[in-house]
DNA sequence: GCAAGGTC
C-alpha cells in the first residue's frame, strides 16, 4: 500500500488493521505527515507497537492481571520499591490500539496524602479553627516516591495508561492519583480504566477490551471525604488537647483526638455502658407448665410469655389450676432446616475470630493478611458474600481432602454432596468472599495462622455443603383460658454442622406424641417469678456489628478504630465474667489517673460469647466525660453519634450521582463543623466541669464520677442512680 | 503529637 497516495479513510482502515493508532487522532497527525514514515517503519519491523502502561491498586492484582493478559508469558523486572514489580508482555487490546507492548505495574493503595503547609504544623498557632480554611497540600509521601517515579518513567514511553484499581470509590480516587503521576511523565498520555470485579481469566480479558473512563464524580466524592477528615480531625484534636491540657493531672500528657470514626465508635461503647448502668431490673411472673410423657419432660411456654403484674398472673394461674386438665388444640410436624452460613466477608471474619479464636479484630486481620500473602487464602478485605457463578468451587474443595480434620468431609462433598453456596446480598464488585486458595498443612503455619486458616476452611466447606435438616414438632394446648405451646426438633441430617463447630442446633429435643383433642393433667404447673436482666457490655463482635450497621469505618479500618480508642485511653477491655470493678481498676490503671467504669461481674451471655476468652468494652471516665460533654452541648447532631459520618456518606453518594458537587459539599460541611467548633469553644466549661469533677476523685477512691454522679462503687454491687440516659 | 482510607 502506498501511504502517500491513500485516502484518509483507507489509511485509517489500514492503520487500524495494523494496530498502529487510535483513528480518532489521525486527522491532525496526518497533516503533520506523522505516520508516513512511522508506518513504513512498522511494516519493516514489528517491534514498534503501541505501548500501554497498566497500573493496579496492589501488586497481587498486577501479577494476576499480567498473567491473564499475557497468557503467562511475561518478563519481570524489579523497581526501586521492594514490593512493586513491572511485568512486560504483549497483548491485543482490540481497536483502537490492537496488539501492544504492555508494562503492568502497581501502587500500594493510595499514592498520595493530604497535609497542611509547614506554617500550620504548630499546634498553638495559628489557632486550630484556622485549619478549616487553611490550604491543603497533596503530596507523595516518602515511602511512595519510588512508586510514583516508576509510573512517571513508564508513562514517558506509553501512548496510554490503563488503570486497574479496585472497582469502588476509593479505587476510583487511587486511579486519579495514578493518572496524575503518569501525566507528570507524559502530559499527552491517554487515560482509561478497566472495570473488573474479580481476577478470573475471562473476566479480566473482557475488561481489557471494554475500557471506560475514570468516573470524576467518584474521584470528587472521595477527595471531599479526605479533605474533611483531615480538617475536622486535626482541628478538633488540637482544640480538645490544648483546651483540656491546662487542667493538669493526667490530661497533661494525653492526646485527646477526635475523628469521624473513632468518636462514634467510642459513642457506642459509652451508650451501652449507660444502658447497663442505668438498668433497673423489673420483676415479672410467668406460668411454667411441664408434662412428662414416655419418659420425656416437655416444657410448655406460656403464650403471654410473662406479665409484669403479679395479681394478674396469680389470677390466670389459679384459673389453670382450677381447670385441672389441659386440652391439646394443635399438633403439627413439618420439615425444617437450619441454613448453612453465607460466604465469608471481612466483617464476619473479624466477628468470628473475636468470638471463637480469642483474637482481636486487629490480630485477625494481621494474620489473615499473612495467610493471603503466603497464598493460602483469598484477599481478606471484602464485603462480598456471594460467589461468582463462574468460580470452580469444587476444585477448591478438592484441595482440602488431604486434611486429617476436615478431609473426609471435603471428600464427601467432592463425591457428590457438594451444593452451591447461598448468595448473600452484598457485592463490592472487587473481591470474592474470603476462601481458601490452596491447602496449608498445619506444620506450615504458626498457631494463630493455623486457627484462622481452619476457620476460613471450615466456613468455606460449610458454605459448599447442605443445610442441616430436621423435623419440627409443635404442640399447642389450652389450660384454663391460657394457651401454651411446646416446640421440638428432631435433627435428621447435620450436613454442614459436621464441619462447622461454631454453630449447633439448639432446642433439639424430640417431643412425645400428642393428638388433637386429647386431655391430660400436666405433671407440673408453677407460677415463677423472675427479674429482667441488664444487657451485657459490648464485645468486640458487637462493636464491629454496630460500626458495620452504622457505616462507621470500612471492613479494613474498623479494627483500627477500635484499637485507637483504647490507645487514647477512652475505653478498655475486661474479660467477660471476670470483669468486675476490682478487675477493671487493677494496679495498672490508676497510674494514668483515669479510673475505669467497670461494673459488676457478669457471666457469659449474649453476643454468641460463651468462650471464657471473650472480652467486653467499657469506657474509662475520660471516654464517658468526652461523649457526655459533647452530648450535653446539645448540638443538632452530637459529635459522639454516628449521624455525622452517615451524613458524609450520603453526601458522597450525592456527589457520585451528580446531585451535588465536591465544592458545595466542602463548603457546607466546613461551615457546619465550624459552627459546631464555635459552640464547643463557647461551651467548653461543660467539658471542663466534667473533667474537673473527674480529676478531684482520681487517686482517692476507685470510683468513676462523671458530672458529680457516682457511676459505680468500689465493691461489685451495682448502685443504680437516677437514669439519665436510656 | 492530630484523621481515615488504601496497602505490605
Amino acid at each position: 500500500m502506498n501511504i502517500r497516495r491513500a485516502s484518509v479513510a483507507a489509511l485509517r482502515c489500514w492503520l487500524r488493521h495494523h494496530d498502529l493508532v487510535n483513528p480518532a487522532h489521525l486527522g491532525s497527525r496526518l497533516r503533520l505527515g506523522f505516520y508516513a514514515s512511522r508506518a513504513t517503519a512498522a511494516t519493516a519491523t514489528t517491534t514498534n507497537m503501541t505501548r500501554i502502561l497498566c497500573v493496579a491498586e496492589k501488586p497481587s492484582i498486577a501479577k494476576a492481571v499480567a498473567t491473564h493478559l499475557s497468557g503467562g508469558q511475561y518478563q519481570t523486572s524489579n523497581t526501586r520499591n521492594t514490593y512493586i514489580k513491572n511485568y512486560s508482555f504483549t497483548f491485543d487490546f482490540g481497536p483502537p490500539w490492537g496488539h501492544c507492548d504492555v508494562t503492568m505495574t502497581a501502587v500500594k493503595g493510595h499514592l498520595t496524602a493530604v497535609e497542611f503547609p509547614g506554617d500550620y504544623k504548630q499546634w498553638e498557632f495559628p489557632p486550630p479553627d484556622s485549619l478549616f480554611d487553611a490550604p491543603v497540600l497533596t503530596v507523595v509521601p516518602d515511602d511512595n516516591k519510588s512508586i510514583a517515579k516508576n509510573i512517571e518513567d513508564q508513562a514517558k514511553r506509553a501512548t496510554a495508561l490503563v488503570i486497574w484499581t479496585d472497582c469502588d470509590r476509593e479505587g476510583e480516587h487511587i486511579g486519579s492519583e495514578i493518572r496524575d503521576a503518569a501525566r507528570k511523565g507524559n502530559r499527552q498520555i491517554q487515560v482509561k480504566r478497566a472495570r473488573f470485579s474479580n481476577v478470573e481469566r475471562a473476566h479480566i480479558l473482557s475488561a481489557a477490551r471494554r475500557l471506560v473512563s475514570l468516573d470524576e464524580k467518584q474521584v470528587d466524592a472521595v477527595a471531599a471525604r479526605i479533605e474533611l477528615d483531615l480538617r475536622i480531625g486535626y482541628a478538633f484534636t488540637r482544640f480538645l488537647t490544648l483546651s483540656l491540657r491546662p487542667m493538669g493531672g493526667p490530661l497533661q500528657g494525653l492526646t485527646l483526638s477526635y475523628g469521624s470514626c473513632q468518636f462514634p465508635t467510642l459513642g457506642f461503647v459509652v451508650d451501652r455502658y449507660f444502658r447497663v448502668k442505668n438498668f433497673v431490673p423489673e420483676p415479672f411472673w410467668s406460668i411454667k407448665v411441664m408434662h412428662e410423657r414416655d419418659g420425656i419432660k416437655v416444657n410448655f411456654n406460656w403464650a403471654r410469655h410473662r406479665l409484669f403484674d403479679r395479681m394478674m398472673a396469680v389470677v390466670l394461674y389459679e384459673r389453670c389450676l382450677v381447670a385441672r386438665t389441659a386440652t391439646v388444640t394443635k399438633v403439627s410436624e413439618k420439615p425444617t432446616r437450619k441454613f448453612k452460613p453465607l460466604p465469608l466477608t471481612t466483617v464476619e471474619l473479624q466477628k468470628m475470630a473475636t468470638r471463637f479464636l480469642r483474637m482481636t479484630g486487629q490480630q485477625a486481620m494481621t494474620i489473615a493478611e499473612k495467610l493471603y500473602n503466603k497464598g493460602f487464602i483469598s484477599y481478606p478485605r471484602t464485603e462480598t458474600d456471594r460467589f461468582d457463578r463462574g468460580m470452580d468451587l469444587r476444585a477448591l474443595v478438592r484441595k482440602q481432602t488431604q486434611d486429617s480434620r476436615w478431609g473426609p468431609f471435603a471428600q464427601n462433598l467432592v463425591d457428590g454432596a457438594f451444593q452451591q453456596p447461598r448468595q448473600g446480598r452484598h457485592d463490592d464488585k472487587a473481591h470474592p468472599p474470603i476462601h481458601p486458595i490452596t491447602y496449608a498443612a498445619p506444620q506450615a503455619l504458626d498457631d494463630g495462622e493455623r486457627r484462622l486458616y481452619e476457620l476460613v476452611v471450615r466456613r468455606f466447606l460449610a458454605c459448599c455443603s447442605d443445610d442441616a435438616k430436621g423435623v419440627a414438632s409443635d404442640v399447642e394446648m389450652l389450660y384454663g383460658d391460657e394457651v401454651f405451646s411446646a416446640h421440638g426438633v428432631m435433627v435428621l441430617e447435620r450436613n454442614y454442622l459436621d464441619v462447622y463447630p461454631y454453630e449447633n442446633w439448639s432446642g433439639t429435643a424430640v417431643l412425645p406424641r400428642f393428638t388433637v383433642g386429647e386431655r391430660f393433667e400436666p405433671t407440673e404447673a408453677l407460677l415463677s417469678e423472675g427479674k429482667t436482666t441488664a444487657p451485657s457490655y459490648l464485645t468486640e463482635a458487637d462493636l464491629i456489628a454496630l460500626m458495620d450497621a452504622n457505616g462507621i469505618g470500612t471492613d479494613a479500618t474498623m479494627a483500627e478504630h477500635i484499637e485507637k480508642i483504647q490507645e487514647r485511653q477512652y475505653v478498655r477491655t475486661v474479660p467477660r465474667g471476670g470483669g468486675g470493678a476490682g478487675d477493671a481498676d487493677d494496679g495498672s490503671w490508676p497510674r494514668t489517673g483515669w479510673s475505669c467504669g467497670a461494673g459488676r461481674p457478669r457471666r457469659g451471655s449474649g453476643g454468641g460469647g460463651g468462650g471464657s476468652g471473650v472480652r467486653e468494652f467499657i469506657p474509662t471516665s475520660l471516654g464517658v466525660a468526652l461523649i457526655e460533654g459533647f452530648d450535653r452541648m446539645r448540638f443538632e447532631t452530637s459529635l459522639g453519634k454516628p449521624f455525622l459520618r452517615k451524613e458524609m456518606e450520603l453526601k458522597m453518594k450525592a456527589i457520585c450521582e451528580g446531585r451535588t458537587t465536591k465544592q458545595l459539599v466542602l463548603r457546607e460541611s466546613i461551615e457546619g463543623y465550624r459552627r459546631v467548633f464555635e459552640q464547643s469553644r463557647a461551651e467548653l466549661n461543660v467539658l471542663k466541669a466534667a473533667c474537673r469533677q473527674e480529676l478531684k476523685h482520681v487517686g482517692l477512691v476507685m470510683s468513676a464520677v462523671v458530672f458529680g454522679r457516682p457511676l459505680l462503687e468500689q465493691n461489685a454491687t451495682l448502685r443504680i442512680e437516677t437514669p439519665r440516659r436510656i
